[in-house]
DNA sequence: TATTTCGTGCAACAAATGTTTCATGGCCGA
DNA sequence: TCGGCCATGAAACATTTGTTGCACGAAATA
């Protein structure tokens, strides 16, 4: 039987908890209870919100091991760093060549990419369809690989919104479009890395323009980000394969078209309904029947 | 003009960023790109790693509103705090009012997607993406929201095999092409409830051609996937909202691309970096600049 | 061109931080 | 009961922190 991990700075804590003096333990639980603000806070501060001793902070570091409090601190920092870059299941890296191994990447994928959903921040996305309800007319614009989730997003808007919603650049040049944002109007960019010269275009032109600017990123520092009213983030790179992932991207753009329908009530209701009468009507589809 | 949301520090600094003096434009990025380290070092530390001098920070927090680099990190440690991301998990589908409505939406939005990935049988991926990789051509058709699927398969394998893949109806109308397949050329047809009638010929057209025909939909009883030698099935209707999800035919289509890919082994991947140089020439994207 | 404004780095400053020392008080073993 | 031990809190310590005043230089203004 092995150590029970010695990796945590916590579990560290938490075996050594049990064999300190009384003050320690009261100290060491606290600690061990809010990480988050050992992390952030100060010493003092904690000490005072714990109805201990500042000393008692360094002598809890040094009891379980530290040299101090500053290294114990440095240590639940690593730990809680959120950019632990996803050890994906490990294989699928230098796997051989076998009949399992593309089902085997298959299955990594989608796992991964499954694992990517859960951590889109759903609160800015609620946000900007709020923007997207309000603004007069939406453009949108996504490159190369991002033109699919462009067009998805388009494509949906468009079924309850269809007169204020427009891709950037279909109907002529994109420059036409740029100089026809407006204040009160929505701009939606998605892209990722690496960046497309046209997308930061669209972004600016966005911004200066005075529009509501919505990014749809890989990355806070994305330059199609900057100056962004909403930025709604995902991960592109967390699954494996030869290129990064939109599962993250057309999931946000579904949600976001979700929302803003949903805040558009019952008059986006009756619109959904008449775009839909009007394609079957046109027999677009087969009929349901079997 | 209405206040964008003051709801994130980071949103007001993405904001911000653009009017400010190029220095603090330096520092403002490094910290939307470092939160993290923001809100756990000290200002020197991100000082000597940013290259920039400490006083840069405060004079940004300034410029940004608050009433110096304390009351700056104070903001980014709230938003950060990880206790948000649980009231939610309960969730409760009656809520009707209250802003927190469309936030609830959207994560379970989210969580029923990420829930439906793992589901994806990965078996006739494989074997699919083998069949994409033995076919002399291949053609891609998608409709109304599953254009966007077709699109993004369409770009990521002309990424590798340029000449050989094609999307339907982009050189005319559809029945032109209907007429091209051969055997040994492969179709991969996109659809779910309501299927297009142009879904639908496409299939058929693909099937009587004596071509491989790969369907991608939500059903095996939907009719592109009748005579289909791989049908990739994907839950459309797994997730809340006005419309059917696309996401699981999105990691489809990747994970296709990805095998198909892997596959080609080395002459693609010496393709796929030829495209890259190529499109880095025509500086179509933006330099990573340092 | 002369003048002002503004952005920027440097260095000194006061406040706050983590640490250490010291005095106190309770506990157990002689 | 006495003497050593250890846990504990308060205060003094050296460092480090965030801040601010100042000087220099570039860009804008007249």
């Amino acid at each position: 039987m092995a150590e029970p991990a010695k990796s945590s700075p916590l579990s560290e804590l938490r075996i050594a908890l049990p064999s300190l003096p009384m003050r320690l333990q009261e100290v060491g639980r606290f600690v061990a209870a809010n990480d988050y603000d050992a992390t952030t806070r100060s010493m003092r501060d904690l000490a005072a919100e714990a109805g201990a001793d500042p000393a008692a902070f360094t002598r809890l570091a040094k009891a379980i091991g530290y040299s101090g409090w500053d290294e114990l601190r440095a240590a639940l920092t690593e730990a809680r760093r959120p950019s632990q870059t996803s050890p994906f299941s490990g294989r699928a890296r230098g796997r051989r060549p076998g009949p399992n191994a593309d089902v085997a990447l298959v299955t990594d994928k989608l796992e991964a990419e499954a694992a990517g959903l859960p951590r889109i921040p759903a609160q800015p996305i609620a946000e900007a369809a709020r923007s997207l309800h309000e603004a007069k007319r939406i453009w949108i614009a996504g490159y190369r690989s991002c033109r699919s989730v462009a067009e998805l997003l388009n494509y949906e808007l468009r079924l309850f919104r269809p007169e204020q919603v427009q891709l950037v650049g279909v109907s002529g040049p994109d420059d036409l479009d740029l100089g026809a944002f407006r204040p009160g109007e929505a701009v939606i960019v998605i892209g990722f890395l690496p960046y497309t010269h046209a997308s930061v275009r669209v972004a600016q032109a966005a911004h200066h323009s005075g529009a509501t600017l919505i990014a749809i990123a890989d990355s806070l520092s994305a330059p199609m980000a900057e100056g962004a009213d909403h930025v709604l983030l995902f991960e592109a790179a967390s699954s494996p394969g030869f290129f990064p992932s939109l599962t993250g991207a057309i999931a946000i753009a579904q949600s976001l078209a979700a929302v803003t329908f949903s805040l558009g009530g019952m008059a986006a209701k009756k619109r959904l309904e008449h775009t839909e009468t009007r394609l079957t009507a046109a027999s677009i589809y087969v009929s349901e029947k079997g």
